[in-house]
RNA sequence: CGGGACGUGGCUCAGUCUGGAAGAGCACAGCGUUCGGGACGCUGGGGUCGCAGGUUCAAAUCCUGCCGUCCCGACCA
């Protein structure tokens, strides 16, 4: 009886909120740090998450027309050199690889010998390799467009680190398309920007806010970068995925060229987008509590964990055998165009294999004993609802319904973290209440505080700039579905068409 | 890269100030009793005390350097 925590997760959430997010992944068995420094290891639990976010997105990619493709690890310099903005933006943070092979020496120690004549960046982004393949790809108009996407690892050399949200190497996909027209490829950036919302919104249950990057905020060499920006629970914003519009920038940097069908000879268009494992990092600080991760049913790893009840009696192998059937049961029904994912978990650890499950974030668990046998039915735990919150159900009808409850504890989410970011969101027009907003009450262990403030902005740089500086608040984005509103700039007080969202970032 | 905190079995930490046989709880393995329970008992395995130098008869402990982690900045998906 003796209940050691509360809670599974210590700290919790109101106690230390960055200590909380490493001990919820610590519990969760998803990933860890590895020896090599801000690189992480992805567990299979983890693992099995990401493989899920990536067939679905991969679908949608498809079904836009995208075909997969894969390119370089290593990148020559002077391709990085093509583009200015590029260059500015991703040089501080590159990996490079100046040698190739290792030689003893004296010590016997490995040290690094054959000086490569022209160093190697480990890519960051793939633009600069793939414009170059684009560019003998695209002869005519009738090549284009051009839609690929490759799914791969890539490496920027950050400064600070936090597992899934900024790591040195991430895992990814970045999708690179070329077009004949401006308007062309603006719609398709606004399109691939739509499956990142669905892909949040339907398959993580995040909700976000869709909008425009300022300037200040863009990806390095894009005319336009739009993004999904996403409420953790201390109220930080999360970039949860970004597509730009690279205009011509990029095409005249790696000299990609069409013959139109006037026979002229023009600069295409590009663009590109990404999400990153960063988005597994915005599901734990979306959904999980003080006992750990909640995983939405639609990507979660398994869907359902059966726990045979085992004691030392002559019962055991009829249970088991009743566990499989309904295992059998279970995997034979189909969640959202594939089977149900069912673990059994039968070691006899007692309360603690339990507690495992719930830390992991499995969406249900079931019981399954000799009562349930004789009853024919099962004893289900919701991972969303309290744990003492379970039910008995006949067996038959628990596979027949099990769907429709993943869809439950689905939107169930979904809701919750609406309702969460609704809460946390709010029109600021006073720069003592926006300040007030923004300033934690203690400064030595700073509280949750902020959250999303709507305010109106002139547009000017300096203003954003002096904001950062201040409070470290910066634009998150200008919403798309903002209303021309005149207003007053929160910052200079001089006269702006509409309204920003201000937030504090991951 | 600046400021702060911290590195002792897998995890959480005591021991460091004041140098003198490496410890606890949890986790893990075996056996038993329990068990729709984050159970209990007994037994057991596991640590060159982050790394490298130095001081000393003697270093987890004192000194120097380095590495790593976390927090706050600067930078970023």
């Amino acid at each position: 009886m003796a209940k050691k925590n509360e809670t599974a997760i210590r700290p919790t959430r109101a106690e230390n909120y960055p200590e909380w997010y490493q001990q919820v992944i610590r519990a969760s068995d998803m990933a860890e740090l590895s020896p090599v420094r801000g690189c992480m290891v992805i567990k299979p639990w983890g693992y099995a998450l990401w493989e899920n976010m990536v067939r679905a997105l991969d679908d949608m990619f498809k079904a836009t027309g995208v075909k997969n493709a894969y390119f370089p690890l290593f990148i020559p310099i002077s391709f990085l050199e093509k583009e200015a903005g590029h260059v500015e933006g991703f040089a501080k943070e590159c990996a490079v690889v100046t040698h190739h092979k290792l030689e003893k020496d004296k010590d016997n120690r490995l040290v690094p010998a054959g000086k490569l004549n022209e160093p190697l960046i480990v890519r960051p982004t793939s633009e600069t390799i793939i414009g170059d393949a684009f560019a003998r790809w695209i002869k005519s108009y009738r090549d284009l467009p051009m839609l690929i996407n490759q799914w791969a690892n890539v490496v920027r050399w950050e400064m600070r680190t936090r597992i899934f949200l900024r790591t040195s190497e991430f895992l990814w996909q970045e999708g690179h398309t070329v077009h004949a027209t401006k308007k062309e490829a603006i719609d398709r950036t606004y399109m691939m920007l739509d499956v990142y919302k669905k892909m949040a919104e339907e398959y993580l249950a995040i909700p976000v806010i869709t909008g425009e990057k300022t300037a200040a905020e863009k990806f390095p060499g894009a005319e336009i970068t739009t993004c999904i920006e996403a409420m953790m629970q201390d109220r930080k914003a999360l970039q949860a995925g970004t597509s730009h519009f690279l205009g011509q920038n990029f095409a005249k940097a790696s000299e990609i060229r069409f013959q139109s069908a006037m026979e002229t000879e023009e600069y295409c268009w590009t663009t590109s987008w990404g999400v990153s494992t960063r988005l597994i990092g915005g599901i734990i600080m979306t959904h999980s509590d003080d006992n750990g991760i909640i995983l939405p049913p639609r990507v979660a790893s398994a869907h359902v964990v059966l726990l045979p009840i085992l004691k030392k009696n002559e019962t055991n192998e009829t249970v088991m055998e009743y566990t499989r059937s309904v295992a059998e049961a279970l995997r034979k029904k189909t969640y959202h165009h594939g089977p149900v994912r069912v673990e059994i978990d039968d070691r006899n650890i007692g309360g603690a294999r339990n507690w495992e499950w719930i830390k992991k974030g499995v969406p249900l668990r079931v019981e399954i004993g000799p009562k349930d046998m004789d009853a024919d039915s099962v004893y289900v735990s919701r991972r969303d609802r309290d744990r003492k919150d379970s039910f008995a159900i006949q067996k038959d009808s628990f596979a027949e319904h099990i769907c429709d409850l993943l869809d439950e504890i689905q939107d169930g989410l979904y809701q919750k973290a609406l309702a969460f970011l609704k809460e946390n969101t709010r029109n600021i027009d006073d720069l003592d209440e926006f300040n007030k907003f923004f300033t934690p009450e203690s400064s030595g262990k700073p509280e949750i505080h902020g959250g999303f403030a709507i305010s109106h902005w002139c547009g000017s740089a300096d203003c954003e700039l002096a904001i950062k500086e201040r409070l470290n608040v910066t634009i998150r984005c200008i919403p798309f579905d903002r209303e021309k509103e005149d207003g007053q700039c929160i910052h200079c007080g001089s006269h702006s068409e509409g309204r920003v969202v201000f937030a504090k970032s991951y």
